[in-house]
DNA sequence: CAATAGATCATCT
DNA sequence: GATGATCTATTGC
């Protein structure tokens, strides 16, 4: 089952806690999400939409269920999914996958990973490992090649929550959700 | 094993 | 002109 619009249409943290344990899918490859950060509105000034609406982060102030993909230290992609509703900024940054499908071509793409744990597990690997770029900067992911979906036999998931990891503003802020003990988490 | 430097560029000041 | 929601290779113990 392909998550659809009304899942993203509501308060970040519920979407960042809901999107653990789902499979994001691309292409042939796809992943468990088992791990995500919340960046919010408002006095968030961790968020890149703290700053108001710009060329870059207006996809982010757009409807939800949309793909928010940039650019970072000159070498990496960092994928986030758009949530609230139309208008309100919100998004949920995506940090680690445990791998599923399509493993062969995620090895090809990541030859630095010598096991399958470094695979996707940190916010510019999964990129890597799913193809996922710019390219891919507000697309509409309730449909298309890029989707998150609901695994067949969903298992509950623990939740830990920690704070936030790589920021300096607002960095003790309890946004960071894992599921907890899973080894694909990263460090 | 822990610490650190280097890569490299879009975005905002 | 500085900085950053990172990763990797290398150095040093």
């Amino acid at each position: 089952m392909i998550l659809r619009r009304g899942f993203y249409a509501r308060p970040t943290v519920e979407v960042a806690r809901g999107l653990l344990g789902k499979i994001l899918v691309h292409g042939e490859t796809s992943g468990k999400i088992v791990e995500t950060e919340a960046y919010l509105g408002g006095d968030d000034l961790a968020a890149h939409s703290a700053r108001g609406v710009t060329a870059r982060t207006r996809v982010i102030f757009g409807p939800p269920g949309h793909a928010y993909v940039y650019f970072i230290y000159g070498m990496y992609e960092c994928l986030n999914l758009v949530a609230e509703p139309d208008g309100q900024p919100g998004c949920v940054l995506i940090r680690a996958l445990e791998p599923v499908a399509g493993i062969e071509t995620m090895q090809r793409r990541r030859p630095a990973a010598h096991t399958i744990r470094d695979l996707a597990s940190g916010p510019g690997r999964l990129t890597l490992a799913l193809g996922i770029s710019r390219a891919q900067n507000g697309v509409d992911v309730t449909r298309g090649s890029l989707t998150v979906r609901t695994p067949d036999g969903e298992e509950p998931v623990e939740i830990e929550v920690t704070p936030r990891i790589g920021i300096r503003q607002c960095a003790d802020w309890p946004l960071r959700f894992t599921i907890r003990g899973n080894p694909f988490v990263s460090r």
